[in-house]
DNA sequence: AAGTGGTCTAGACCACTCG
DNA sequence: GAGTGGTCTAGACCACTTC
């Protein structure tokens, strides 16, 4: 039916689709270019648009494609190696490390936090978000009990970013020592998926930290990578190659 | 349409049936018990099919739900943390680690592998399981260049358990020091979804690693691991708790 | 053989972006 | 308004597991 042989196995037409697309991506395609629409696709391969959105799907997840609602399907960039749990990386506020703090509240703390923070003191929660090349990978939570910043002025802004900016300073003159992070795959809920420019389920890559300081834990984050367009390192050094490319088991 | 009040916001139906599912999941549904068939759900909700299956794909990625085929859909048991990059479990060869070597071959190495190895020689393909709590949870390959092990033992077997056992016996001499993983987001392979228990596509968490030795990097490893069981610690303890429940975000 | 989830179809309409 | 991807339907058949 497609453009290829016919199958003798009883692979799925959605799969080995993903391969055709996977393999005409690498030989005929460059990054930024558009597919055609899917209707077309579909079209060209003989098959319903629904089997060739699965096969799109695949491909997208594994950040090979990215597409967007009204505009179309382009070939994405290679991922981008995001580095967490490492201390400049982890720690909150730190200059330069491609945070940016958008938001904050001081309200009582979720359930979920509340068992970990083991406090049902009001905590402040501030809001970041990250842009690496142009693009939303992460956006964060950071859970502050409100006795772990007691020094905090009054004085600064009662929400908004430059309370945020206030909070993350208070945060920095502990001792921070960041470490033990769990990630896990998510899906995006909607105000996370709206900040990392996406829909509600995307896959995402969920890390929790706990912010250490020497005797005490004073905060605590969760924050949502992108997971189609991330690589998150953990270790000494964020240069790790990748060795699962599409095809490698090609023996 | 569905068990619940109409909707007034244009969120997807799958969404919305997603809540909703997750939500009865909490209250009405204990680990391992068994849902009502696709079929039925879908009646019940008065939805197509296609949608119910839409909303419990979603629910089976966050690691709500387990589906079988031939079987039916079942709660899924809580994520069990998986500790990456430390030393005790990114070693290969460790005793009580929970890996196990099924099989090891000598051959050229695949070309991503040659590229991050630096070299074409022939490496020693060692296959490795990890079984928690009775279930598959990942499958790695350890790629071992020869000059790497110059005295394996020509006695032992040609390929097989025996031979990974070999291999990873010799590496354990080196002085390792493992660090600096790398995770993303992949699709399962074929080979690696069967050995998973999983189907093609399915959404697991590649670990590349590089084996450390003063002034080498004598192998390395990419370890694939479910995503919907699995929840990656990484750092010096592995107990933290995620905070990110379904939710969280109720305020 | 019966029942389950997995794949696939051929349509329809909606939400969004852009000229 | 035209074109894109996103959602949804009502069916059909297939692959697998279990009895």
């Amino acid at each position: 039916m497609g453009t290829t042989q016919l199958e003798t196995v009883p692979e799925p037409k959605y799969w080995h689709l993903r391969t055709v697309l996977s393999e005409a991506l690498e030989s005929e395609f460059s990054v930024g270019e558009i597919l055609p629409n899917e209707r077309d696709l579909a079209a060209r391969f003989g098959v319903a648009r629904a089997t060739l959105r699965q096969a799109l799907e695949q491909l997208e997840l594994e950040g090979r494609l990215q597409r967007r609602r009204g505009v179309g399907t382009t070939v994405a960039p290679p991922r981008v190696g995001v580095a967490v749990g490492t201390e400049q990386h982890a720690w909150p506020g730190a200059a330069e490390d491609g945070w940016q703090a958008t938001d904050c509240a001081l309200a009582a703390p979720p359930a979920a936090v509340a068992l970990v923070t083991g406090t049902d003191e009001p905590v402040h929660t501030v809001r970041r978000s990250r842009v690496t090349h142009g693009q939303p990978v992460a956006a964060e939570l950071l859970y502050v009990p409100q006795p772990s910043v007691p020094d905090l002025s009054a004085i600064d802004a009662p929400s908004g970013a430059a309370r945020a900016r206030a909070v993350l300073r208070e945060l920095q003159r502990l001792e921070l020592e960041g470490r033990e992070s769990a990630g896990q795959r998510g899906a995006a809920r909607a105000d996370d998926a709206r900040e990392l420019d996406r829909l509600p389920g995307a896959p995402v890559l969920v890390v929790a930290t706990p912010i250490r300081a020497p005797g005490a834990t004073p905060a605590h984050t969760g924050a949502t990578y992108r997971a189609d367009t991330c690589r998150l390192t953990f270790g000494d050094t964020g240069g790790v190659e990748i060795h699962q490319d599409p095809e490698r088991r090609a023996s």
